[in-house]
DNA sequence: ATTTTATATCACTAACTGGTGACAAATATA
DNA sequence: TATATTTGTCACCAGTTAGTGATATAAAAT
């Protein structure tokens, strides 16, 4: 063991500690409680290393974005599930990738902060995280088109009510407990809404199929 | 004409001024722009007269929620359509809702800035309106349930999925341009989107009717 | 061992926040 | 006209924010 690892003065190190703080923040407080002095007296470092460090508030949070995947992974699985599936089998797909989607942000705090904080206000990092969502989003999307022999954008905007639908019922979670009578803090609740998204697209895809 | 009319020292005018400056504040920075300094500052009044007036921030965010509607209202007009329908024009009927629902949040700008703050943070302000809102919503949703003769709990997750979506798709216009492909600001957009709602409404609708 | 460099802390600024007590001026009441 | 009340302004407080220049100290290089 070296001199530098067992050190307090190493720049990794600290670096590190100071994008850690900001996953804390966020989880502990929101996006709300990001900020210059809260992340330095998080880290238990001065806050002028953000600037030496990173050049700024940007800079650290452009760091913190690099080390965590804010796309919604559709799991290789079912982007090979995707690749292979018969047409007649599609229509169940969209409905798990939903479905996957909705599971996977209900699970994750940190992105449900950022995607809160993107629609509040336009920074440099939830404009980097919001349009790499949007061209993965597309593209998946794209793709479901393509397979299945869909050249309208009536699909496509299907497909924009029932995520954006996802997005608002998670966020919206946060701060409410009811929904349309729908619960939105048991399992119960998502369990229709699970359902709800698998009888939208059952029906309206198979209306297009004709 | 009194005195009291034309004199720069009147209560009931200072109040109004201070109710009026939230709303301009609002409609120019959102609902992050409001604070005690901000509020007095743009009634060209000092902040005490809202300590003393109004007891504080709260009170005269109470006061300024009284003074609007922050329910999307759905037309008398459309009240009374329910109420005569026939049970197969109710389909029609649930997709025309949620159309002005659509274009009713898209023309409130004050709205839109309190749902952003209802997702973002709680307050006394925030969980009235919402409370309201949710209240009338469900009301609504439940007669055209009952005027449908459904008693399963799927048609209230399939709407909460279809009024999230066109909320989520509203308030995200607000700082994006495109979603899913979808442009947030054009008219063509917007029309897709419509578009979309009556189809999911008709197909899925129509599945259940048997 | 001495100097140089990298790392981190400290102490301060200026601008902002919500909040309050003392005062001034206009109006109403006696 | 004299007094009381209402209405509004001012000046300050303590706490927070982002940002910076000077300084201390640990480690590396000579």
């Amino acid at each position: 063991m070296t001199k530098k690892e067992i050190s307090s003065r190493n720049k990794d190190q600290s670096m590190q500690k100071l994008i850690d703080a900001v996953s804390t923040i966020i989880l502990r407080d929101g996006f709300k409680g990001i900020g210059i002095n809260a992340i330095a007296k998080e880290a238990n470092l001065d806050k002028v290393l953000i600037y030496r460090y990173f050049d700024g508030l940007n800079g650290l949070l452009r760091e913190f974005a690099k080390q965590k995947d804010f796309y919604i992974n559709i799991s290789n699985l079912i982007q090979d599930e995707i690749e292979n599936a018969q047409k007649h089998e599609l229509k169940n797909l969209i409905a798990k990738v939903l479905k996957e989607q909705l599971r996977g942000l209900r699970d994750n705090k940190e992105l449900q902060e950022l995607m809160l904080w993107e629609m509040v206000e336009k920074n440099e990092l939830t404009d980097a995280i919001a349009k790499e969502r949007e061209e993965k989003g597309y593209e998946l999307s794209s793709k479901l088109k393509e397979k299945m022999d869909l050249n309208n954008n009536e699909s496509d905007a299907v497909m924009a009510i029932l995520v954006s639908g996802i997005y608002y019922l998670v966020l919206r979670s946060r701060t409410v407990d009811v929904f349309n009578g729908i619960s939105l803090n048991s399992e119960k609740g998502w369990q229709q809404i699970e359902n709800a998204i698998q009888m939208i697209v059952n029906t309206y895809f198979d209306s297009i199929k004709n």
